[in-house]
DNA sequence: TAAATAGTTGACGTTAACGTTAATGTTAAA
DNA sequence: TTTAACATTAACGTTAACGTCAACTATTTA
């Protein structure tokens, strides 16, 4: 159990954002202690850290993300009895499948863009390469003391 | 050449979001007619294509659209004789490196993410079948007519 | 017990990336 | 020549995702 000054060492959010994920209902309200501290289980600081990682590294808006969680919890709470009905499984299902086919389709342009990268890297290396004799003489004549 | 209108509908970007990516120096400003119109080339276009791309897609902020964007252009600007010094030439491959690094870095978190989707779709699934017989048990009763 | 260190809830401020509206100019068609 | 459909700039408005500050409370440390 982490108060919500570790969470943000373990999760590089700010305390402001862990709150306002709370607010706008990204993520459940945590435990709170006696003294109305909040509490994080080790399932929430991880659940954090993927938000956190979704939104920095994959670019995803806090509404994206509240539609994916809206799914897991859904998922999650197929305690057996009060299960979904076969109409809303395959919505969600389907949802999914967009959602993988959104992430091949990222994963593609990506791709060209890294090759795009490359090809840039490729163009300043070739310049490199024509500029050298004129560094190596600019090296030289650095090197030589002129004493008048 | 285009005007600004056509240049929305091949890039999907308004016509604000144009004339703000000038302002703030993504973009060259572009030339214009006699009547003080944007026009806007061919490679204009696609440039600004890839750009909306690596900002919808890729979820690229315009501040760092921009450090790319002015690399790029160094590195176009190469007019042979004023050329850039070896190290500055040096500092832009190294920056490239790092892009691709990153890219690298995106594109593997992205598939584990995509792996979390698929797991989330085989719980679903699995729910599904367990739904299935309760389902084909309400299809029949929806079938029949109870006629008191 | 006092002070330092955490936590809390408002509430207003800020920045990016445009949206929207107004007032005006240009060009092609009727 | 007037109207319609484009274009322009300037300026204020909006939304998301927090930052920051104030006023307060709880807990731990000296």
């Amino acid at each position: 159990m982490y108060l919500i000054d570790d969470v943000t060492k373990m999760t590089g959010l700010t305390k402001r954002a862990l709150r306002y994920y709370e607010e706008i209902g990204l993520i459940l309200p945590p435990q709170r202690t006696k003294g109305n501290a909040r509490i994080y289980s080790e399932e929430e600081v991880k659940e954090l850290k993927k938000v956190a990682e979704a939104k920095e590294v994959l670019g995803f808006s806090l509404q994206e993300l509240q539609q994916f969680m809206s799914l897991k919890r859904m998922i999650e709470e197929r305690s057996e009895q009060q299960g979904l009905s076969a109409k809303e499984i395959t919505k969600i299902e389907n949802l999914l499948e967009n959602q993988i086919k959104m992430i091949e389709f990222k994963v593609v342009k990506m791709q060209a863009f890294k090759t795009e990268l490359k090809e840039m890297r490729e163009s300043a290396m070739e310049i490199h390469e024509k500029t050298k004799t004129k560094g190596e003489m600019k090296e030289w004549k650095d090197s030589i003391q002129i004493t008048d």
